[in-house]
DNA sequence: ATAATAATCAAGCAAATGTTTGAATATTAT
DNA sequence: ATAATATTCAAACATTTGCTTGATTATTAT
């Protein structure tokens, strides 16, 4: 579909390096899986879920005390943790146990934890 | 502030090992730095502007090309993620030249890199 | 069986967040 | 100076998203 004259001038934006662009915007497919573990990990709640459980398992009740919240809230966070595989869960008996799923995600906390502290020695100097 | 026995059978949530639980309270303190950091990358256009700088330096006006978006929304996402240092910004003459700031964050792109690739492979299998 | 407890689910509400739009600032070119 | 270009900014709008509430399922205990 050819365009007007009116609309090339609109979209004809400026562009310092064209070919590096066209390059780059190549490897700019799939980022799905990535950006969704972030966005997994980019909330408070979910965070400290994963925070907790990379201290090692526990059940939905007890994960509900550690957040200050309602079990439904936390079961609503851990479907949706489940659903991305950054946990994993079995049942035992009345309770349900959860862990982290994957070891990727554990060191994902470990650098981010590791950069809380330079930022925290960064602002006391 | 005493509770009403009301209250209080509301509260008394069942708790497994409630030692664990106050282990892992205690620890649950300034999050905020690493949740701030997978809250900026855990979104789409975001998470393609450090990946796009994660290959190299680029001005604003290509990052716009890149993620084929608003000059504007693309500065709009880059204040924030100055504000937060992920990265960082330099003028030379007209344009803004930008850049990861941290080597922290190059490494949590790297480690969700590796676990997309293998969340795919394990897709096919 | 009946009651009690752990966890999940679905609908609705409230708050947070990303994008658009148009204007403002700053630098370069004429 | 004036015009053109790169970037930032602020307000308005639309969407997304997290939490509450009440009901449902599943397991254990009596």
């Amino acid at each position: 579909m050819a365009l007007k004259p009116a609309d090339e001038k609109i979209c004809a934006v400026t562009c310092i390096d064209p070919e590096k662009v066209e390059q780059i915007k190549k490897r700019l497919a799939n980022l799905d899986v990535m950006v969704d573990i972030f966005k997994a990990m980019g909330d408070d709640t979910r965070f400290k879920l994963i925070y907790a459980l990379w201290h090692g398992e526990l059940c939905v009740c007890d994960l509900a005390q550690v957040v200050d919240m309602t079990v439904a809230a936390v079961s609503y966070h851990l479907r949706y943790l489940r659903s991305l595989r950054l946990v994993h869960c079995d049942k035992r008996g009345k309770f349900v146990y959860y862990r982290l799923d994957d070891d990727h995600i554990a060191d994902l906390v470990s650098i981010a934890l590791a950069h809380s502290r330079e930022e925290k020695a960064r602002k006391r100097s």
